[in-house]
Formats: structure tokens, C-alpha cells, sequence
DNA sequence: GCTTGATTAATACGTCCGTTTTATACGACT
DNA sequence: AGTCGTATAAAACGGACGTATTAATCAAGC
């Protein structure tokens, strides 16, 4: 499966070692793999990168940072339509899902299948990392939820929110596969119905 | 960190093999951590399960096939109890996180998070594996759920099903560090109230 | 008591790993 | 033209990996 590369080899490795951590995971990715696939020498990661946990931050940091902005943009569009009250759940569910659904043009969504692998998989090394990179949109976004259910045992809540991102990650993640696991009923390029099941699932979900 | 070994020593393998593969992965986990931990000599693997893929299979096999069969058991029961309608949702949402949630007695839930790592890992020789021991619990849980939802288009229906899963799948295996996520609002070893908020979860999201 | 089959132990093999080192090519600037 | 910082290339390093081989141990059965 030939794919226009960059020109840039640098670049070329950011494009070649993303799709493959995606698809086998940190240890499961040697550098040999990587650098044969995106045509450069094999000394070239470490020279661009130092080595390869850093590489592997550097694509991690890169994707989950621009992850996170777009959702935090479209959390604060819909605050301001909104004025005073709570944010409607189709919007605050919108928000949270779209950038992984839809990422934005030209970035393809290969490199959001990361996401998923990640959260399962805890490096050691990388648990800072996903700590910072999350926390400010996961606080956000709770507290938005969490104006639909003032009355809910704190403990109660936190559970709820834990299934929506379970939920919402495992959908990221086996996407490209659910052609197979449905006999082709749900097709894996329909990013549009699954973000809008995904939305009418959370909010029947959370809805008091 | 001790504990308490088998005294087999294939026994002692599977349990730290067991432990460690739901930790860090397959590719994670050399054998000879493996032997080393369970104080055992480093052929012992080769010798008693052939080679490291047959070890990672027949503990996933031993693991998946418990589980799928408690579940179908449940669910037996349920609608032995229930008759000829359909069973309530608080039925089968019970009857499908249970035997993760409440592993039976001296299993320990350790194991259980296997099933987690296992399903975002996808390594290629147990695609097969998986979809043996998974296909008939999922087919007989789907058909139950179905008869609550008769209306809904089947996409809809399977991505909904599949938000479910992904729930569940992502809380077992986060489940020992929510108290970290929740700044300790959630327990780890509070499993009957993380089921408990699961059924409340699947029965408001799946109701029509 | 010796033999036999099953287990454990010790060690070696070949391969692949991440990384380092050394050498070569290239481009810009004086 | 010549120099210098940057990028690519080729080769080698030590170490860890899965596995294979061989030797030691040990518990029955005769």
C-alpha cells in the first residue's frame, strides 16, 4: 500500500511511525520497520528525534494537543451561543466527539486510531504526558456534563463520564473494524453516522 | 511486590504470564521476565507451552472462554426467569459485566484486565482466537438487547452496542486507576458499584 | 539398585533491537 | 575555490530477545 510521502524525511518519519504505533503499539514498532517503510536511513530517527521515546512523544504531544484544542474551541463556540445556562448535551457531546470523528481536513483520521491505543496501552514513560495533555479539556468538559446532573453522588457521576470516553474511544478504535464485525452494517468511512449515534447515545446516557 | 505462587510450575507461569501480559502487552513481555518472576528456569515456557504465542493463547483462551460462559449463563437464567418477553435490560446489562466486574471467587480480577489490553492490541494471531470465543455470547447478548429496540435501524442499533462494549471494556481496564483519575471519588475496589453504575449506564442508554 | 520418563537447570545460537560511530554528500557563504 | 554546518548514508556496537541443545535432577516401577 504505496502512500504519497512528504518530502521532508523528518516529516516522513512523523507520517510512517504514526500509522504503525496506531496499528501495533509502542514495542510492537521497531525503528527498522519505520525508517525502511518511510525510505530513509535508519539512523535518521535518532539524529531528527534523539530516539525513539521522543519520537514517540513527539507524535503523542502533536496529535492529542490538537485533539484537545478543537474540542475546547467547539466546547467554547457552543458556551457562547448558549449565554448563561448549561450547554445543550448535543452540543457538549459534539464537541467532545467531532475532533475524533471528523478531524480536520488534510490531517486524516489514521493518526486518531493513537488515541485509543494509548489510554490502554500506559508507558510508563508517556503517563505525564496524557495526564497534561488531558486534564484541562477533561475538567472542562465534566463540569459542562455535569450541569445535566447537579443531583448525582459525585462518585456516581465520575462513572458515568469514565463509560462516555470508554465508549467514545472504543468507537475511535475499532472503526476499521466494524465493517467485519457487523457483516457490513456499519461501514467504516460513515465518520458521520457514528458521531451522530455516538451523540444520541451520551445524551440519553447522561440526561437526568 | 510477593505473592503467593503456585506450586506448579506451569501454574506459577501462567499466573505471572497472566499478569504481566495484561500490564504491558505481548510485545511488552519478554520470557525471560516471565521466568524470572516465576522463578522458574527460562526453557520452563518453551517446554510446557510450546512457545510464547501458544503461552499468550492458552491463557487468553482460558480467560475468555470463562468469561463468555458466566455471561451466557446469566443470561440463561434470566430469561428463564423471565418467560417468553424480553428480558429487562437491568438483566442482561447484569449478566454481561458481572463475570468482569465480580470475577468468581480465587480467580481474581487481575486477569480480567487482559480483556481490556487484548481488544485495542489486535495482534494478528489471535484475531481468530477472539472471534471464536466472542461471536456466540455477542450474537445471543445482541439479540436480547435487540428485542428492546426493535424500531432503531440495525446500524444504529450495532453502534450503540458497540458505545456499550467500549464502556465496558474501558472501565475494567481503567478501573485501578479511576481512584487516581477521580482524585479517589472512585475506588478501585468498589466493583459492585462500578457494575452497579454500568447497568444504570447501558439501561438508560439502550432504553427506548 | 538400577532404569526410565518427566521435569528443571545451564548454556549456547542466531536474530533483531536501539543506538553510536564514522564517512560521505550537499548548500550556503566569504 | 574553499570552508563549514547540516543532512544522509553505511556499518558496527553491545545487549536483549525467542528458541534449541545438552546436562543434571528426581520420582516412580521393576
Amino acid at each position: 500500500m504505496p502512500q504519497d510521502l512528504p518530502r521532508d524525511s523528518a516529516q516522513r518519519i512523523l507520517h510512517v511511525a504514526e500509522a504503525l504505533f496506531a496499528q501495533h503499539g509502542y514495542a510492537g514498532v521497531s525503528l527498522r520497520k519505520i525508517t525502511a517503510e518511510a525510505k530513509v536511513n535508519l539512523a535518521a530517527v535518532n539524529y531528527h528525534f534523539y530516539d525513539k521515546e521522543s519520537l514517540y512523544r513527539e507524535i503523542l504531544t502533536g496529535r492529542l494537543r490538537e485533539i484537545n484544542r478543537q474540542r475546547l474551541a467547539l466546547l467554547a463556540l457552543a458556551e457562547a451561543r448558549t449565554g448563561d445556562g448549561p450547554v445543550p448535551l448535543v452540543a457538549i457531546a459534539d464537541a467532545l466527539a467531532r475532533p475524533l470523528f471528523l478531524p480536520a481536513s488534510g490531517t486524516g483520521n489514521a493518526g486518531t486510531r493513537l488515541l485509543g491505543r494509548i489510554l490502554s496501552e500506559r508507558q510508563a514513560f508517556i503517563d505525564e504526558l496524557i495526564r497534561v495533555e488531558f486534564q484541562p479539556a477533561m475538567t472542562r468538559f465534566g463540569q459542562a456534563f455535569r450541569r445535566h446532573a447537579p443531583g448525582l453522588p459525585p462518585s456516581d457521576f465520575l462513572w458515568r463520564l469514565s463509560f462516555v470516553i470508554g465508549a467514545l474511544h472504543h468507537a475511535v478504535v475499532t472503526l476499521p473494524d466494524m465493517p467485519a464485525h457487523t457483516q457490513g452494517l456499519c461501514r467504516a468511512d460513515d465518520c458521520a453516522g457514528a458521531l451522530r449515534n455516538f451523540i444520541d447515545f451520551t445524551v440519553k446516557a447522561l440526561a437526568t
